[in-house]
DNA sequence: CTGAAAGCGCTAACAT
DNA sequence: ATGTTAGCGCTTTCAG
């Protein structure tokens, strides 16, 4: 059988809770009896029932991390990529992250996630948008909450949130340096927070550039940013401005839709028309020509995301930080200097 | 206070022991306490305590997902999908799953993922290879074990495996039902089991169509499957090799790379050479032509490994079972019928 | 068919 | 500085 506290207790010949006090390394424990214990525990190769702790000291060790399925397998490389990062930053604060999946269409009445209604979770994790009826729900079980890459409805809550603003602002930037004035702007739901701070961003850039803004170039209203929107959306913007030189498309999944359209336009990449993506996804590199784009800290945004549950947990006084991440352009192939 | 098993025993007039036998669906409980009991249940919303649980039947309700960090990371969408199937289908079990990432040079006196030295999982799954010496040292807290895409040291063990046989197979069939006689084969490590069953699937395929097999159509000596390792593989092959027709390349990856190095060499896809490769990657639907390849189940196989175990957990006596995935041609552009 | 009671292994007052 | 003890909320004999 393995080893209980009782068998290090005996072994070191203390009570049990001098063993727990150890554990814990509670301060007033001579350095003596320390060791004796410390080495029976090693000794009797012990390690705490994380049961046992967990039902006497109401902490379960672990964390939630909540996304909706549709966000996670749509967007499967990203929100994949945040969940990998606080499962690394957890390791090092010793929790494990529960992973779970709710539906994206969670209501009033529906079942909170098994984790959180079991007491199985110091805290929780928000990932991306999801119903306010969970959140909601949630607030009432009094659980420290954490958001990442979604503004949660109170201002009370730690967030880490992508600088969107600044990436709108360099992917235009970029495309200003390079000689472009005419700059059409591809986005999906332009309702989307995100969305909104990246086209502020553009719209930044031009007005810093002191060119006039033109809503004519802008598609903010393809239904969801895949390939075959961003398709359709360059083929809208093409008809009706044969005048750009280049295109910032609001996330690779639809720039990879307006390569194609322009390829299939017989228009060239990047001689005729300069394109720059958001997200910076595996796909990007494979194609032709590999997509200059704005790359977002996935991994570290994860970690970001961790640290401030973690702070909570530690110390529930603290108040709610916000993280904003930087991103930065890579550049590759598919801009270049404008033809004149 | 959030309800516990007492609160549901007195409201329902009844002892703790009648509730939990209730909620493990006891037979011998009259119908009239049953539904007593379960009025309460509702009324209060009650959810037994993980913890509480898990110290007094030794069950925590967690399977370990165990995963070398360079296979996770360098092989991410592979792994991490097995991961999501093995999610999937633990929800449908009533587990989570305890993602644990380990250094993929663990040696004998290393310390075991804290999940286990602490009774924190029911099961382990193991994803992939790891070192033996973890396995040994497992099989000592004699806790079930399943493994996926890694053949286990010992007959005794639950595994799902690919169909990689049937994939070099059906993969040499597509070329040479489209007349391809002279048929180049790429791989990385061939020492590794499921490059080797692949390989034999080449030969076979070739051997069923009474085609001399030529080991100098074979390179097989490439570090790791990699880009830049097929781009020199088919340079290596072609330049030994002009009357290759096609290439089935082992891997994606790899498969990308000898897309580039034809291109540079301005030989048609698939006009002059047909190329397949296996796995089917996100990437593949992104290059010009997209990539013909094999595809593996990777969910499906994450979902039947949880499914061994949790048969296992269930029954202990049950047999060590083996389950072959299959996998299945994706037909895309990169390859066509030989020029005559 | 149901209840009483003894733990499961640990934490955290409270004593000493 | 260390020990005693009362739980934490549940499962599981064992009685009745």
């Amino acid at each position: 059988m393995t080893p209980t506290i009782k068998d290090v207790a005996k072994k070191a010949n203390v009570s049990i809770a001098t063993v727990s006090l150890v554990i814990h390394n509670h301060e007033r424990i001579s350095p003596e009896t320390r060791l004796r214990v410390n080495r029976a525990i090693k000794e009797l190769d012990y390690h705490p029932s994380r049961s046992a702790r967990g039902l006497a000291s109401k902490k379960s060790g672990n964390i939630g991390f909540i996304v909706t399925e549709d966000h996670f397998l749509r967007s499967e490389p990203f929100y994949t990529r945040i969940f990998l990062g606080t499962e690394f930053e957890a390791r090092q604060n010793e929790y494990y992250i529960l992973l779970t999946i709710i539906p994206a269409d969670f209501k009033k009445g529906d079942k909170l996630p098994r984790c959180v209604l079991e007491h199985n979770v110091d805290g929780i994790i928000i990932a991306g948008k999801v119903p306010e009826d969970i959140i909601n729900h949630l607030v009432e079980y009094d659980i420290p909450m954490a958001f990442v890459d979604y503004y949660p409805p109170s201002e009370n809550f730690p967030v880490v949130l992508i600088d969107n603003f600044s990436g709108g602002h360099q992917a235009t930037q970029h495309l200003l340096n390079l000689g472009h004035k005419n700059i059409g702007f591809i986005a999906g739901d332009i309702q989307h927070p995100s969305i909104r701070d990246r086209f502020q961003g553009y719209k930044m850039a031009l007005e810093d550039a002191n060119i006039e803004f033109d809503a004519g170039k802008c598609i903010t209203d393809e239904d969801y940013p895949a390939r075959e929107n961003g398709y359709n959306a360059a083929k809208r913007l093409w008809e009706n401005n044969k005048d750009i030189t280049a295109v910032f498309s609001c996330n690779d999944a639809m720039a990879i839709g307006v390569m194609q359209y322009f390829k299939d336009a017989g228009i060239k990449i990047p001689e005729d028309v300069s394109i720059i993506g958001f997200d910076d996804v595996e796909a990007d590199l494979s194609l032709d020509p590999p997509l200059c784009t704005i790359s977002v800290p996935k991994i570290e945004m994860g970690i970001e995301v961790m640290r401030l549950i973690n702070d909570v947990l530690k110390d529930r006084t603290k108040s709610a930080k916000k993280v904003l991440v930087p991103v930065e352009i890579v550049h590759r192939k598919s801009t270049a200097q404008v033809k004149h």
